[in-house]
DNA sequence: CATGAATGAGTCTTCATTCAT
DNA sequence: GATGAATGAAGACTCATTCAT
């Protein structure tokens, strides 16, 4: 049997698709305002402008809303990603780097708020399942992408996928929470891009 | 006005001491088996030996007991990690990277559980402000130290200081979660001191 | 004030018999499904392959609905039970045995789900009233039969009466929810009719 | 895995004791005064005079609750049957028939208020079980007295069992919801024995 | 007439916290 | 100091019913 954390029925008419769109929005709104501590379904329906009724109509129970947010949000990010591991293919190493590294951040700054607010959803128990799956296509794209670098070979491509995917993230959520994120941003970036640039070069094999 | 989140009293006597030891380790036990999420105070007790009642003698509330547990659980890394800072003051960049890094991994595979348990603490809203001591901490250690390189200087200390921080943690909790993270740990190991230590010497400026 | 029970509006047309047929066809399907305490218009409705707002286009709410599927069934019970009694009129008090437990076993047993699936409906509250109606007129014609006797004449009729209907009453359901309801039916109504007809020579005096 | 149906925790104390007392006494009143349907476990507690809180304390949910109050009931008035039956051991048919109507009358008649309230509970899905347990020792008992009979044999006991079993509670549960039950009392309990002894001579064999 | 999305009052149940013993 | 029974506010979730399309 599925875990209970499917959404319950599909919009197909545009009413529900807005209904579902508010839905999401209220989530991100409470959890912004609130934590993941105080969300409660009501307050989420309240700031969405519907009942509780027709919260429930849509997902089956408070995990499922908060995966699904999760989900929209994460997926939206690996693809970004995605994409730009596909594009940055045979290039070098350098480009590599540049590429991941603003793939990332545009597609988190994209939704600066959403991002926030769904950091502690992703410490959640039932995330776990979601994050690994988002993780394990990050990782593929990225491995794809720097088995076709035009100037190193890497050994141990697993482990460079992993640290690169895990130590990105860091670094991303500090500013997104830091107050002076606009200022800091650029050199962080460039920081960031330094950083990946120098350990791939470090750890891959030149050709 | 303070938050009510410092522990009740401190323990003077044997009894107490060890009672509070117990209240710690339930509440890791808890989080391990059940997660934040359903971690009660009463299971706490109840895992921990002791009455609720006992419980609520030591810490004032929930989040004060997940406070303190959480805090001392920081505070030996922290400690740890000012501790290498310290002792690779004037050393080389290299030699910082190595340092930071296997003090990091030290201190948190000293207590694997405790790590991993805790992770989903640290997300929640009421550890802001001791995750910030605890980084701040953490980034005045590191620049100290760095500030002392024999090899290098740094422009941007600050961003180069919270580039480092945040960015060990996310592989060092990737590892603490993986099933094989015994085999992974020299190889991520090795990982992370290349980065670091390659990420120092692209932004550093040489002397 | 009359209490909002009845339908509300008479099937004049063939479309609306054959719905209001599927409504009730529906109701006993989730009634032997899921239980009277799980029994949902909704369920109801999509078991009978109409949308809940046609359901309540019939019933004005869940309870006349329940009513209806138990009146139509009851009464369909109670006629044959009148029919039973008027034939066996003037009869002697052994064939008038016979002539009423195999009327109420038919009965029963013409639709086995429904009478099984409505014992729950039964005990509600609501069908106090009509409860007491069908026993009644069973009583009336058990009754009127009785007085009829060419065998036997009765006093405390109405306690005969009332004794014979909630006397066969259990059986029968025992028997409607027996897994060997096949094998026992014929002994069960052998005794039923030996248990009734002793009991009323034993309580009516000889002509 | 046990169904969730059991009692929580047993009342060692003496206040638990008059707790569990108090809650059970408010599970009847509510359900003659709002009936099951209209149950709420609130309602129960405050009729108790305790909190909700502490209904949960004993019982895992309302069903439970439900059970536990019926349970009761039940089981002291098959243990009335039971020792009927012995006692009545080695008699004449007739002293059995006399011994087991009145058994039953006495027992349901000692809390009248608990036997009209329970009778909605046990149509409830949840209590097949228990009413087939309860049901299950009658039989038995009832068997076992009559194979010592004096002066009847049976075959198909298990059959004549059953008969007797469900015979008799319709009858007097019709008496208990009746308004003059008192005066109808004495006639009823009359007529059933002339059934139950009529029966059973009908249905013997003599010796 | 039929539909089914929306409503929201009403339930069950949990759990942090207190306090009499 | 320790205990654990009692509390009750709060939150998740259901479902009878309505009404715009």
């Amino acid at each position: 049997m599925k875990s209970q954390t499917a959404p319950r029925k599909k919009p197909v008419q545009d009413r529900s698709v807005a209904t579902v769109e508010a839905i999401f929005d209220g989530t991100i709104q409470v959890l912004l305002a609130s934590g993941l501590e105080k969300l409660t379904t009501t307050k989420v329906a309240e700031r969405a402008g519907v009942s509780v009724g027709t919260l429930y109509q849509y997902f089956p129970n408070k995990e499922s809303l908060l995966s699904a947010v999760l989900n929209r949000h994460l997926t939206r990010v690996v693809v970004a990603i995605e994409l730009a591991c596909e594009q940055a293919k045979g290039k070098t190493t350098e480009i590599m780097a540049i590429a991941l590294v603003q793939a990332l951040l545009q597609a988190k700054f994209r939704e600066p708020l959403a991002s926030r607010a769904l950091y502690a959803v992703t410490a959640d128990a039932f995330s776990k399942e979601l994050i690994a799956t988002v993780t394990q296509r990050s990782q593929q794209a990225i491995g794809d992408m720097l088995s076709t670098s035009s100037n190193h070979k890497f050994r141990d491509l697993s482990v460079t996928n992993l640290v690169l995917v895990t130590s990105l993230v860091g670094p991303v959520q500090a500013l997104l929470e830091a107050e002076d994120a606009g200022d800091l941003l650029l050199v962080v970036e460039q920081h960031l891009i330094s950083m990946t640039s120098a350990y791939l070069t470090s750890v891959g094999i030149g050709k």
